[in-house]
DNA sequence: TGTTTTTATTTACCTTGGTAAATAAATGAA
DNA sequence: TTCATTTATTTACCAAGGTAAATAAAAACA
């Protein structure tokens, strides 16, 4: 029984630990591929992700709020937003009631490269994955950070 | 029909986007917590799997070997094993028979270290999944990559 | 045997992203 | 009002990790 219980508890070890080694793996695969996409667009996935969330917004939003959609750390926003702006793709300012705050909107050219990008790789791979698996899947993803 | 369809695919593509992102995210948060809880021991998590690879090979290996374990690209090998060499946890030895290939193995001070490291958060994490849950997740992040 | 190709590892360079401190403005309390 | 605290963002600095080229030795082959 004492030697039973090890058992169970080597193999839910194991597959604990490939469970974290192949989150990482296929997040990083992921990314990859992503970026591998976006490259003839010449902005990164984190990048892509702004600009969507400022199409989303249909206004011009706070740095705050980007920050809190991309589930970013700040200094990380402030730095692709640098590279949006260089590109003009998106357009900052200051705003006048609350001289803190900086508020990040997505400028027409955004928004044509925005319409040019299709990913091609990506529903193929999506395929292999029913709609109810990926519930399934963000299910058990949310369980992990409680 | 059409505009049934177009509902469906909709919500196949935000539960496929969402997958991505918690992908991601989880993937962050659970670096971040082992990085965390291996912060007093000096080493990374990516440091700690390269320490435990070697253990369980329990003779020297080749870094070819150890790269391919980790899934990792091998500039970093090198540069992560520059640094347990540096803390005297593994030695590195360049092989005789062909010398193009260095040999990698784990130091008494090495194994020491690993039997002191207990994680703890992460146990208390991994009971909100059951093992046939973790087969489950495993096998959804393997149908992704194929 | 001499030359080309492949293999194993490392170095150089660059980008991304993380933490902590700096800045600057708003809020709250004495 | 004035000073301490909180909030929003940015800057400075550092570590991790990716690509491509360098090195060096083995294998293949003409």
């Amino acid at each position: 029984m004492g030697e039973f219980s090890k058992e169970v508890n080597a193999t839910f070890d194991s597959e604990f630990v490939k469970a974290m080694l192949n989150l990482k793996y296929t997040a990083n695969y992921i990314t990859t591929l992503n970026n591998k996409e976006l490259e003839p667009h010449q902005i990164s996935i984190a990048q892509y992700n702004i600009l969507r969330i400022l199409r989303g917004a249909k206004k011009p939003i706070p740095m705050k709020l980007v920050k809190k959609r991309m589930i970013e750390k700040s200094p990380n926003t402030t730095r692709l937003t640098d590279k949006l702006c260089d590109k003009e793709l998106i357009e900052r300012v200051r705003c006048e009631e609350d001289r803190r705050a900086v508020y990040v909107s997505i400028t027409p050219k955004g928004l044509k490269l925005l319409s040019k990008i299709v990913f091609k790789e990506m529903p193929t791979r999506m395929q292999y994955l029913t709609k109810d698996e990926l519930v399934l899947l963000n299910s058990l993803l949310d369980k992990i950070r409680d």
